[in-house]
DNA sequence: GGCGCTATTTATAAGTC
DNA sequence: TGACTTATAAATAGCGC
């Protein structure tokens, strides 16, 4: 019966570390390296790898590390990573979800600050005025109104616009608000 | 002409972000993780991994992180490596050069507390006893003599043997000396 | 972006030196 | 440990959907 040469196929599973456990891992960790470097210069992307060598048994710790593409490449990178907020390490959609959370934020301070104006000018329209309503004339108050309407009707377009937009973003709609947001 | 079906090979150099380098990232980052979990179920190895989107110009911003064996177990994995001295990160061989390494600041420590010695013993054994040397008998200054020649070879021995053993793990010769430094 | 297909290239398990 | 060999398992480039 002829021997097995060339690859055999295996199942994934913990080879104790003997002679050709440790083989299997320095040639695999040697194929991971090439992988992961032709994966970055491929695509252009930062990649790094840190793997601690295998278990002599069960007592002893565990042998040196390997870092890749090197010590301070790599922590490098890590510290990038570590310095994203817990969202966008978290997210795999960081490029949306992570930008339009921002926004909705920004959004929402808008809106309450708007809201605050329109009832401070509600107020303002409603109230002190009205005692100085005397001094005008018919006609003066004709402008008046007409220029509170319009204020107003800024002021209202501004609220559906920001509350329109708001609902929008909450459904996951991305509309094409950017660049549309300037009053 | 028959169109190139299967697999064609490539050779390793940046492929711009289109659609057709995106789908390189994707099936690599994929084989790529996969490889790293054998390698890590194979060996029993801890590995980690950080990758960051490849860029979609020279403007924006890379995109979002992939981590593997995931967020919590990638970060600890790193601060075990962040944790070790910076020796221990640096040297490859750390089984090997830093335990040596640890182990020739001992052997000179040692060396140069027994050369001060030496001189001590020297010394006592020329001068201070010198103007003793009528209180003995002539056969107990035999006997003298003959303690401290032993003490002197044995002295003697202890340093030759630092210094070989110094010479040769400089040299890079790692000679058996583990177990064999008991004085 | 994902899935399937397929021809090829790569990676690699086992063995030898 | 490392280098080379061999036969075979896996990964994957280029398409189409």
């Amino acid at each position: 019966m002829q021997k097995q040469m060339g690859r055999a196929k295996i199942t994934i599973k913990w080879i104790p570390r003997d002679t050709s456990g440790n083989m299997t891992f320095m040639k695999r960790k040697k194929g991971l390296k090439k992988k992961v470097e032709e994966l970055s210069i491929l695509c252009g992307v930062e990649v790094c790898m840190v793997c601690f060598g295998p278990q002599m048994d069960q007592q002893t710790a565990s042998d040196h590390p390997h870092v890749w593409p090197g010590k301070s490449k790599a922590l490098e990178i890590v510290e990038r990573y570590r310095s994203l907020s817990k969202e966008e390490q978290e997210n795999k959609k960081l490029d949306n979800s992570s930008f339009l959370e921002q926004r909705i934020k920004k959004l929402k301070v808008e809106l309450s600050i708007k809201r605050k104006e329109n009832r401070e000018l509600e107020m303002e329209s409603v109230y002190p005025w009205d005692s100085c309503l005397n001094f005008f004339t018919d006609e003066q108050l004709k402008d008046l109104v007409d220029y509170i309407d319009i204020r107003l009707e800024t002021v209202y377009d501004r609220i559906n616009f920001l509350s329109r937009h708001e609902r929008e973003i909450y459904n996951g709609v991305e509309s094409d608000m950017v660049g549309f947001c300037s009053f």
